[in-house]
DNA sequence: AAAATAAATGCAAGTCAGTTGCTTTTACCT
DNA sequence: AGGTAAAAGCAACTGACTTGCATTTATTTT
């Protein structure tokens, strides 16, 4: 099956939620709440990106995920994980593997990693 | 061979210096500067609390990790993972497998790592 | 098509972690 | 004890993120 809408799940589709989707639908990388809001060349108040982004994670038409210099990160596509450069940014995947499946004591297990690097650019 | 001192390494022993020392010798688990702050029952201030942790991290005495809520957490035992409890904070040591040993593109690599989940006393 | 209405936006102000600049105090050396 | 550089304390700042509230907008109802 495939993702519902915003109106399909009782949501307006107003025009900061439309140019957020359109700017995720141009974006494979994950993208800070500052890079979609300077991307936006503040067509919207930063406040909306905010509250816009929480929605669309909410409706699950994008993912949360950690990240080095700025903690939230979004992307259009399920969380895994990435290799970032720590000079210029540029960001990989990784191949998702599960660790973890057998902890003890706890449950409702989540985990958050990343990992940086100096992409071969930025490594002299 | 073992750690060397504040002294032996060129800074002075001060009293802020010694308490923070002291909190760690008593405490195991890592913990966060305003944990340890308040620990200290404000006996000085929270700027000499960053001052104090960065130059501890310096000289290899405490390790800086990433955390849940405030991001920025210490321990007197090099960095290792951990599982957190969501709801209560208690803090579990994980085996640290050697991930990405073979990562190509990029040198330098560095992670970090928070795994979360409920403790059994939050679980219900 | 216009009015009604609830939901969403924008703006201003607030919170909280972490930083910076500067003056006063302190550890340590002579 | 006195001198001096390093460190502490204090106040003000920054930057990410949140909150409250008045205004605007997407969609429903007439
Ligand atoms: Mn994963
Ligand atoms: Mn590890
Ligand atoms: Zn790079
Ligand atoms: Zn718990």
């Amino acid at each position: 099956m495939q993702k519902k809408s915003l109106k399909e799940q009782g949501y307006k589709l107003t025009k900061p939620r439309q140019l957020i989707l359109d700017f995720f639908s141009r974006r494979s990388q994950p993208a800070s709440v500052n890079q979609i809001y300077r991307a936006l060349k503040a067509k919207i108040d930063k406040v909306t990106v905010y509250r816009v982004l929480a929605v669309l994670q909410e409706v699950g038409l994008i993912f949360e995920e950690p990240g080095e210099k700025e903690s939230l990160y979004y992307a259009a596509k399920k969380q895994h994980h990435h290799i970032v450069c720590r000079v210029c940014g540029l960001s990989q995947c990784l191949p998702c593997t599960h660790f973890f499946s057998k902890i003890k004591n706890f449950s409702a297990i989540e985990h958050k990693m990343t990992i940086s690097g100096l992409c071969k650019k930025c490594a002299h």
